[in-house]
DNA sequence: TTTAAATCGGATAAAATTATCCTGTTTAAA
DNA sequence: TTTAAACAGGATAATTTTATCCGATTTAAA
């Protein structure tokens, strides 16, 4: 569905958010292994959310990731998805095929289409702060 | 979503369909050049597609692929998609957790769940003969 | 002021996926 | 009977994705 890359980002960015509530800034060390993530690999991946406004860095000693609260409510999971893997799996076609519309539909446009829609207004609903609420407080969790 | 391997596999099975329908064979450079797909590559998936019983071949001279309307019938798209891919698009986390269930979710679980049974339940309702009559009356495309 | 912790970013490596090549076998038609 | 078309399957190559390494820079604390 989404690629490695977009996996850890959305587990990175929630695990920050949920800390960010408490005021704790975390590195990326934490990071990588409270979500059971490999740290470089999560490194490279947190400079593309830095970039991309989902959250920020404080460099040097002591330093590490946060988010404002307004980040967490600004942002949707659909942002990270796009960020990470681009539009492709809201927009592409269930064949791969590169156009494929209404007007010239693959076999399966129709079907495909409806549930990538719901897949979109899930991932368009959600806010980053909504999921990193139920993790704050144990309900859910980001490793095993 | 799917792998391209997944992808190539649902077009060259819909392109199949729809000319056993007509009572046609077809060869894999045929298959190739009508769903716009890598000759050799698409070769390696007719011969999973043959030994998963979805479709069958014919060896020699005017050899080729054919399916029977039973096999048409028979045959879901979640079979082929979970042939070529297995069944991670349809029991994998959201976020890529190993275990991730009810009683130890992901911040996502519930959510995803949702939309990735809708994708199940589509894929599961949808036949390949269903969808290769649209291709034979000319309503739907397998390429540009 | 020095030291060490931490991010930044470029280079490289490993693994998985996608794609091609080539030889052998089967079989219909010449 | 010979020939050529077509699938089967193993080996190899290219590309993409995933992952690691390392030197440079930043900055708080000693």
């Amino acid at each position: 569905m989404f690629s490695k890359a977009c996996e850890y980002a959305v587990r990175a960015t929630l695990l920050v958010a949920s800390h960010s509530l408490m005021d704790e800034r975390v590195s990326v060390k934490d990071i990588a292994e409270a979500t059971a993530s490999p740290v470089a690999f999560t490194a490279k991946i947190m400079q593309q959310l830095n970039r991309g406004g989902i959250l920020y860095s404080v460099q040097g000693k002591q330093g590490g990731f946060e988010m404002t609260r307004e980040q967490m409510q600004a942002t949707k999971l659909s942002q990270i998805v796009t960020l990470i893997d681009g539009d492709r799996v809201f927009t592409g076609c269930g064949l791969g095929l590169r156009e494929c519309n209404a007007k010239k539909p693959c076999p399966l446009h129709e079907r495909f289409s409806t549930v990538r829609g719901e897949l979109k207004a899930m991932l368009d609903s959600t806010t980053v702060l909504d999921l990193a609420l139920g993790l704050k407080d144990g309900l859910t969790f980001l490793r095993v």
